[in-house]
DNA sequence: AGTGTAGGCCAACACGTGTTGACATGCCGG
DNA sequence: CCGGCATGTCAACACGTGTTGGCCTACACT
């Protein structure tokens, strides 16, 4: 019934609001971004933003679809894992302003909150699991790496501490990837 | 001119605006919350809050304000330095929503994120400074530092991710406190 | 008692928002 | 040549917001 085949037409028009709503979201946070503003950018008229995805929620939602694609770590050398979550969070931030979104907004919104609540239960915790046997543990040890993980995007990208957006990232995986490395594999303390 | 004495009436009127004020932004960040709701909450007319404190930017001037109070550091073993920070952040929090308001507004205001580079620098870098010998070093060292603490910031009070939620306090510090000790003391990677 | 003043309330304003429906335009199949 | 449909525009609505100014009330002081 609602069945959508690509209208050829629209197809670059509904991209280009869906970038444009992508870049306004990451940058200002889902309050301060308003639709008229996302469509006067995408050189569209309001109204299109609302035919296209019905209204500003659902545009949020098709905007910050996402997956982390995580690497399988127990493929991994295992003194490895840490350096290679950082590394690949690291890059995954500078090439996709998706997570960015997400997280400012999940600093305000509860619904994003449970949003990222399910990634992290759906995404990072089974990656964690597969290094370790108890489950329980694994979640505390996915937790805690999430705490640094997400805690230098919040000093790197959002709150743009100086010396965090300096950092080369070869300085910045270095100093970090040791601590999740920690989180991840140590005994428990 | 505009010099204000305590008028006695009104203090506990003020407080009490102050009070919910704080409550809401830290619960819900700048732009959701409004004058309106917070008046409701403090049994007071919309206008009064205007009166009191000019406007909405400076009603949360006077609710943000807020010192880290942070601890002597080179006063303690430095071996112990890590675990006290994190000690003394974990308490600060569980204890002053303030700090919350900031960090929630801080993901989406461009001002309240100068604001924390302001607290960062003005008060935590010189702390560590004072470990310190190379003042470049303190300032990422610092900064390190602050992606962790705020990272378990982000995932324990905004984005109450479980494990981190459960995690009595003991066992927080003696996950954290290690990465934070390293951070400020072990040698440059 | 009369009066000034501080504390408080009410109603309204101006504005920006998400959202909607009526209307234009150009393309494509018959 | 014409009718339908996708694509797009325009103008308006309903609502919530921060903010303002006028009015009321009660108390302190002379």
């Amino acid at each position: 019934m609602t069945s959508e085949q690509v209208r050829p037409r629209s197809a670059e028009t509904r991209a280009r609001i869906l970038a444009t709503a992508r870049d306004h979201f990451s940058r200002h946070g889902y309050d301060r971004t308003t639709i008229r503003r996302i469509a006067a950018d995408a050189e569209i008229d309001p109204s299109m933003v609302m035919r296209y995805f019905g209204n500003k929620e659902r545009l949020f939602a098709a905007a910050a679809e996402f997956e982390l694609r995580l690497p399988d770590l127990s493929a991994l050398p295992p003194e490895r894992v840490g350096a290679a979550l950082v590394e690949h969070f690291v890059e995954r931030w500078d090439g996709d302003d998706t997570l960015m979104a997400l997280l400012r907004r999940g600093a305000t919104d509860p619904a994003a909150a449970d949003r990222m609540r399910e990634v992290f239960a759906g995404q990072l915790v089974p990656v964690i699991a597969a290094l370790h046997t108890d489950p329980a543990e694994a979640a505390s040890r996915a937790a805690l790496a999430a705490s640094q993980i997400l805690g230098v995007a919040l000093c790197r990208y959002v709150l743009c501490f100086p010396p965090v957006v300096d950092m080369p990232k070869r300085e910045l995986v270095a100093w970090v990837g040791p601590t999740v490395q920690r989180y991840l594999t140590a005994p428990h303390p």
